[in-house]
DNA sequence: CATGAATGAGTCTTCATTCAT
DNA sequence: GATGAATGAAGACTCATTCAT
């Protein structure tokens, strides 16, 4: 049972340090329902229990919270992917499934797809962010791509041609489900078991001809 | 007497049936550029030539302008599609080939692409708007997408497999480069006509087996 | 039968002169229902059948329109009094008792109370319309008031008191009956008749003492 | 560096409670003066010493203010009348005389004033405040001035007649000489004794006849 | 004369940001 | 540190007024 230390009623003081991180859930939220513009402090503020002005006791400006927010939830979903590439004993169309697999787990997320649908709808907007996303997950994974693709070709396991010249191509799919349901998604949502099914198919077909 | 100096302001124009599509022309523009929330009715006017007030005349609100700006933009792109599937002679692969070709040429043209940024940008904060383009547009390429599919079952050419229960996955690629090039265009632009081989290149691995 | 002359189904336009009285007509139902700063000289037009900027053809501006209106409206009611009061030859009670049935008759009638009711509403911020009441109207009932009580004192019928020095307490019901209308008419309206009556009866008594 | 210049603003007042209330008082001059719709936030600001935002910290809207500052107003004038009336041991006379000199002392406020000002020249405007009114203060007069011909009636003091079932003619006066003065007052204002005087002169020759 | 498009000066309202407590 | 009152700079929207047709 807890002391009858606080009669009024407040809940325990968090430990300070959890605030910022507080803020910029609460911030996330907000930020993904209502877009950068349409966001106000006032209701991020609400949503982590506070009051807008403390918001500014740990970020500077609105655009600071934003890029603060969008930044922090930059995982490293894709850290690991380059060594699994380079250890590998498999076939590249195994080593894309893999990929694939792993970008829809990843991606299909509640805390994801928050970030994505900010991503989608401010990323023009806001060049910081954009490179952010850019250098340390969307250019990592292209990387990945390339990558695998040169390893199918060193091993004689793909030919050279438009396709392995660009495979980004490859995971459209995915991306493509992501942005759907972020605009489409409440008149008429992909499935994303289904979908991965279908692009899963779509590898199968277009790599795995010679097995 | 006062000298007969500048009188006050520019000339009235007056140009009764232009006006409202100026205005919508301008506020494509400026929608575009920063995001409903963040555009001011007064850029939209001083783009179009006029002053903010005048919007008011044609427009009751700056919501009824977005929305009427965004379904004039609404073309027959693919209103021909369904005749064409209907009356095509060749093979399922060429009649995708013609679909995506038809999709990157159409796509790729700086007043759609100013629509899809917008739409990809606030599409989830406008139901309205989102359903209309679902009705009119993308509902429709997914029909088509289906018939295509049906017909290339019928005809002997495909089996059914996950791909063919979800044939949008096959158009993954196009979504894929209009929503990167509207959010990382700037930092590593994808070319429309790359891309499109890369794309066929994938439709006919994946659906050209038996050549 | 009317000619098939004008096919497009406007009404035959009015004579000319009749335009400012419309205009007018329209003004005070306006004026009267929203008051002068809210009213919008657009609906002003609109009731008038024509459309703002003929407005401005008759009148330089609201406030002129405004001024215009209610100078319109003051009758001659009261013209005919002083005549009556000098040719009268019964009591003074009865030739109150007329002046306050002709109030009765002339204040609740539609148009009056219309003006009644700017008046109340808005003569306080337009010294030029209460002047103008005051001078030709208000300030004439009070003569005709004072002449009855002077008339009364010289043929006996009244002592000096308080009441006669100050005979504007005389009609204060009827006032009262107006501005109550104007005010609470819609919860609680006061019915002309009833008040009259008592309004009456409380001159018989006041006066009509020694009959 | 700059200067040790004037910091920017006015230092930062921060009354927390006084606030509305001051918000009010300057809001029910601007009202009283200019009318509610003529009247600027920004001009209620400025006489209250804050700026126009500051005024939303405390209320919604112009139209909240303008409700809450006519609701503020409304004072117990009254409260105390039905236990007097059903106390009283005096004649009916008396206890109008009473009453009506109440009025008088009431209603001729600066304060009070203001507030009639604004109902009489508003209130059909705004139902909500004249229903408010109503309730809370006219209504309770009526129901006291029945009740005192009530009481006159049973003690034998009074016959039935057209005045005494309608007694609110018996205070027109005092409600024509507020009008007045809001009206003509800047021409030919009312002294509120002198009229005061005449109104009980009316009510003791209407009233106490029987000595 | 009448029209109705266009203007431009407001006015309400919102909100990021600051600051005294 | 946190609070919340206060600020001030916008920005949407309105409307009297003007003017080309």
């Amino acid at each position: 049972m807890e002391p009858a230390s606080e009669p009024t009623g407040k809940p325990r003081r968090r430990r300070k340090e959890a605030r910022p991180h507080e803020i910029i859930v609460a911030g996330l939220a907000e930020f993904a329902e209502r877009g950068f513009a349409a966001t106000r402090l006032e209701d991020v503020a609400a949503r982590a229990g506070i009051v807008k002005g403390t918001i500014y006791r740990y970020f500077d400006s609105k655009e600071m919270l934003f890029e603060a927010a969008l930044s922090s939830g930059i995982g490293s979903a894709f850290e690991a992917l380059p060594e699994i590439v380079a250890d590998y004993e498999g076939s590249t169309l195994d080593l894309l499934r893999l990929l694939v697999g792993r970008l829809y787990e990843t991606l299909f997320t509640p805390e994801v797809e928050l970030l994505a649908r900010i991503i989608i709808s401010e990323g023009q907007r806001f060049p910081a962010v954009a490179e952010l996303y850019y250098r340390l997950l969307v250019g990592k994974g292209r990387d990945v791509l390339r990558r695998i693709m040169e390893r199918g070709l060193a091993r004689g396991e793909l030919l050279p041609s438009p396709l392995s010249a660009t495979p980004e191509a490859l995971i459209g799919p995915v991306v493509m489900a992501i942005v759907w349901n972020t605009i489409f998604g409440r008149l008429d949502p992909i499935e994303p078991k289904r979908f991965l099914d279908a692009h899963l198919d779509l590898l199968e077909k277009a790599l795995g001809h010679n097995g």
